[in-house]
DNA sequence: CTAAGTGCAAATAATTTGCAGGAAG
DNA sequence: CTTCCTGCAAATTATTTGCACTTAG
């Protein structure tokens, strides 16, 4: 079972009807390698066959955000992109001439962070952000 | 000379000009302790007197951007917001419940994490952004 | 004076909301 | 059948561009 099956079958078992739309945003999210944003989802979903409103994204993504299955990010230009929430934590490798995104993944690097800023900060740690810019291997 | 001053100083030595808008942005952003949005930018300006088209605040930011005496920061809403460049490379704190925003310093935590990258997935590492989501002292 | 900055209008794009019709289960 | 989903319209907000006028230096 992959990751778009598990996510249908999870929204679904919850009593989540399974509409066209939200089936395949799922699917396109999973088959993505990068997160995308709100015009490129749009787009591969006109290449599936489906055109739905802009309206009817914004829905979907806010109802999938709502659940737990999908995860924003944020990579510097001011705009929301989207991917499945996934088994692993992971962060982002941001080519900043190309653009191509790529998934990195960190254990717990930051836990010792976080716990320091929990003690001296009087702030309590449940999450964060960590995206990293620069050139990727084809443009340095 | 605080931070303003030293904003203002280095942009006119630079040979740009000193105008109320943009004296007043450095100031008010030398004066806060979290990063702006735009509209909070804009209402700051109206209490100092100053109503800019908004046309006028998209291009000024764009200018201390481009000369490297503001940076963006995103912090999960989709939107920019905007912070003098500082001396010292930092972080920031985002209560979920409040949506305070306190500043925070890190060292080096990082640059071990960014020469692995480099040597394991063949990625030169410029810069990264790294914030913390939690609940700060009174809210939690 | 002259280049840079500004306001205004216009065009475009992004987002939100209500409501009526359509579809999943 | 009943609840959820969807499209459409409308309102609001955000962003960009051109052009003429203003101002800092």
């Amino acid at each position: 079972m992959n990751r778009a099956e598990r996510t249908l079958i999870s929204l679904m078992q919850s009593g989540h009807r399974m509409t066209a739309v939200r089936r395949e945003i799922i699917t396109l999210l999973a088959e993505s390698d990068a997160p995308l944003n709100k015009p490129e989802i749009a787009a591969r979903l006109r290449s599936r066959g489906l055109q739905p409103d802009r309206t009817t994204i914004y829905r979907e993504m806010n109802f999938l955000i709502a659940n737990a299955e999908v995860e924003t990010v944020e990579l510097g230009r001011g705009e929301l992109r989207y991917e499945l929430k996934d088994a692993f934590h992971h962060h982002h490798l941001v080519c900043t001439k190309c653009e191509k995104v790529v998934c990195y993944p960190l254990n717990d690097e930051l836990t010792a962070v976080e716990q320091e800023i929990s003690r001296l900060a009087d702030f309590k740690v449940t999450g964060h952000t960590l995206e990293f810019f620069g050139l990727c291997g084809q443009c340095r």
